[in-house]
DNA sequence: CCCCCCCC
């Protein structure tokens, strides 16, 4: 921390403190280290590593050692400056419950004490009030707004103007985390892992063309964008995959609406923005940095939420031409199908040129950085904007374990798809209690909630379970008994000699948080009740007990539901509705596997089955 | 300064 070169320095953590997350951008972990000597609270764990954290892995007193880390000078105003250090790679030399105590007596290290004085000088060394490091080595956990804005400002070395107008070369550059509204004599060097095409827009306060692009470093990440002039000079020079020495580009808060990048600001070019490439493809910097979610998590997503999300292309369906409606442009998609670990599977749709050459032989890995959700039908499902990297068989970890998982899987794994719409059957969608459905108002929005859930059939009305409707195919409409033999429908306008029975039962179902009552109409009533509508109608015409008899038994039997949750407006009055889309008997192994994942997610043990 | 991103 006096500035000189360290290879794999060992160090006792003594402590750690979570810096929450702002503005969308994750949780980071301070550590209070030790030599054994000296104390220094300003190391700062690279965010890969907060599972390390939260896991227990890393806990007080644990011994590490250090294969990789940015030592950087925060501008500290009137204070001196002070250095932090980021740590990006770290070995678990010994957990903490192995140590089990403190090693030596450490006392803090004040920035500017000399390395050779450490003992005597540390013993004698009143802590400044600033520190928040007690004598007796007690972490005070205490992260102010102005250490997270000396992190903000901090550099990995001090860049002065004339090393600004001399060529740029890698030991004057600046971590991408560092860069912030408030501070402009910066230079990254980075990756450009994305770039779009070139856009033009026009609206009413401006016209113009734009292309953004993605930069990561080793510190973390940002997104790019170039307005008109900058469009020309630049957007031939930048090339996906190289890397850049960039500066002079103006901050500013990021829109998360719009983005995963992990990153609360993002970059504009302005007249000034200096772009070089670098020559030699420095391997320190890394590519594309995906922030994954199961797919089974994507059901807790919002539509228009942007995420990253891996996956096997377990089927690919034939390009669709069609026209947009509101743009009347001629679009051409193709969807995919994913599944992952966590045994979800959710449809992908490509757009344009990527629909057209996409390629599923194979059954590749396909991973998604930036994909939309939308929830069409009730479910999930993933879109690609222009803003989405796809990548096919990636050459990244995750991508190699899910190939190794699904090449092993047996065939008679079944997915949960989430991309299942309301009315057809299939387990897409949350499952939820009765009791969960009332307190999440369900169906209380302006469009249907559909949702499944396990629940007893209470009580089926035998009263008014089938009506007699009109006979033409696709008319549902009930006709009116003119009582001369002849059945009227208004619908048809006309008057038939027959009719067909529909089903329209109504029923009461139960689990241990509620009950509720629901509408189950033919396709669903006669699923449930086992035999065809005529026959019901028949049945109730002749055979009082026989009649009974269906209903009596598959009462008080257990049923997997697929429930559609509307509100509906009749004489005035608003009431939920719920109908029954599809009844079966419960698959308890399905059962069993999703219990068993929302365990583990309660537990934090993970969600994937493995 | 964009931020539209499509279809069932």
């Amino acid at each position: 921390m006096s500035g000189g070169e360290m290879v794999h320095p060992v160090v006792q953590v003594l402590g750690s403190k979570m810096i929450p997350a702002s503005q969308g951008s994750g949780e980071r972990y301070r550590l209070l280290i030790s030599d054994g000597i000296h104390l220094n609270s300003f190391a700062m764990l690279a965010t890969q590593h907060n599972s390390k954290i939260t896991s227990g892995e890393l806990s007080e007193n644990s011994i590490i050692k250090i294969t990789n880390h940015i030592v950087s000078v925060v501008k500290n105003t009137g204070k001196g400056d002070k250095r932090i250090m980021v740590i990006l790679e770290m070995e678990i030399l010994k957990r903490g419950s192995e140590v089990g105590h403190r090693i030596g007596n450490p006392a803090p290290f004040t920035e500017g004490a000399r390395d050779n004085t450490q003992q005597e000088t540390a013993q004698h060394e009143t802590p400044q009030p600033s520190s928040d490091v007690k004598p007796n080595g007690e972490f005070i956990r205490r992260i102010t707004v102005e250490s997270l804005q000396n992190l903000a400002n901090y550099s990995r070395r001090s860049i002065n103007d004339t090393t600004l107008n001399s060529p740029m070369n890698t030991t004057m550059t600046h971590p991408i985390i560092s860069l912030s509204p408030y501070q402009n004599n910066w230079v990254i060097k980075a990756r450009v892992t994305s770039k779009t095409a070139i856009r033009h827009w026009s609206n009413a306060r401006s016209e113009g063309k734009l292309f953004s692009m993605d930069l990561v470093d080793e510190s973390g990440e940002i997104r790019a964008t170039a307005f008109k002039d900058q469009v020309d000079k630049f957007y031939d020079m930048i090339e996906e995959g190289k890397v850049y020495f960039i500066s002079k580009c103006t901050l500013k808060m990021a829109n998360k609406k719009f983005t995963t990048i992990n990153n609360d600001y993002e970059m504009t070019f302005t007249n000034d923005t200096k772009v070089v490439p670098c020559m030699e493809d420095d391997t320190s910097i890394p590519s594309l940095k995906f922030n994954f979610v199961n797919l089974n998590l994507i059901l807790d997503s919002q539509p228009g939420d942007m995420i990253d999300f891996i996956g096997i292309c377990q089927s690919t369906a034939d390009l669709v031409s069609l026209t947009s409606k509101t743009t009347n442009r001629e679009l051409k998609k193709r969807d995919i199908t994913l599944v992952d670990r966590s045994l979800a599977s959710i449809n992908l749709t490509l757009w344009g040129t990527q629909a057209e050459d996409f390629c599923g032989d194979g059954q590749p890995v396909i991973a998604v950085k930036g994909g939309k959700v939308s929830d069409f039908g009730g479910g999930r499902s993933v879109s690609l904007v222009s803003s989405s990297v796809l990548q096919l068989n990636p050459d990244i970890p995750e991508a190699h374990r899910l190939r190794g998982w699904y090449d092993c899987l047996t065939e008679d794994v079944k997915f949960n798809s989430l991309s299942t719409r309301g009315g057809e059957t299939g387990s897409g969608g949350k499952w939820y209690t009765l009791g969960e459905a009332t307190l999440l108002q369900l169906g209380c929005g302006d469009k249907a909630d559909y949702f499944n859930c396990y629940a007893t059939l209470m009580h089926v009305r035998t009263e008014k379970s089938v009506y007699k409707a009109c006979p033409t195919p696709d008319c549902q409409k009930k006709v009116i008994d003119q009582n001369n033999g002849m059945y009227r429908c208004e619908k048809c306008n006309r008057e038939f000699e027959n009719f067909k029975y529909r089903l329209m039962l109504s029923a009461n179902i139960g689990d241990y948080s509620g009950n509720q009552w629901v509408t189950l109409f033919q396709d669903a009533g006669e699923e449930l009740l086992g035999i065809k509508a005529d026959e019901v109608g028949k049945l109730q015409e002749e055979s009082d007990s026989e009649y009974n008899e269906v209903f009596k038994k598959v009462t008080l039997m257990p049923y997997q539901f697929r429930l559609r949750a509307k509100m509906e407006t009749f004489n005035d009055e608003s009431r939920v509705k719920i109908t029954v889309f599809t009844v079966k008997k419960p698959d308890y192994k399905e059962r069993c596997t999703r219990l068993i994942n929302e365990i583990k997610e309660m537990s934090g043990m993970g969600s994937c089955t493995s």
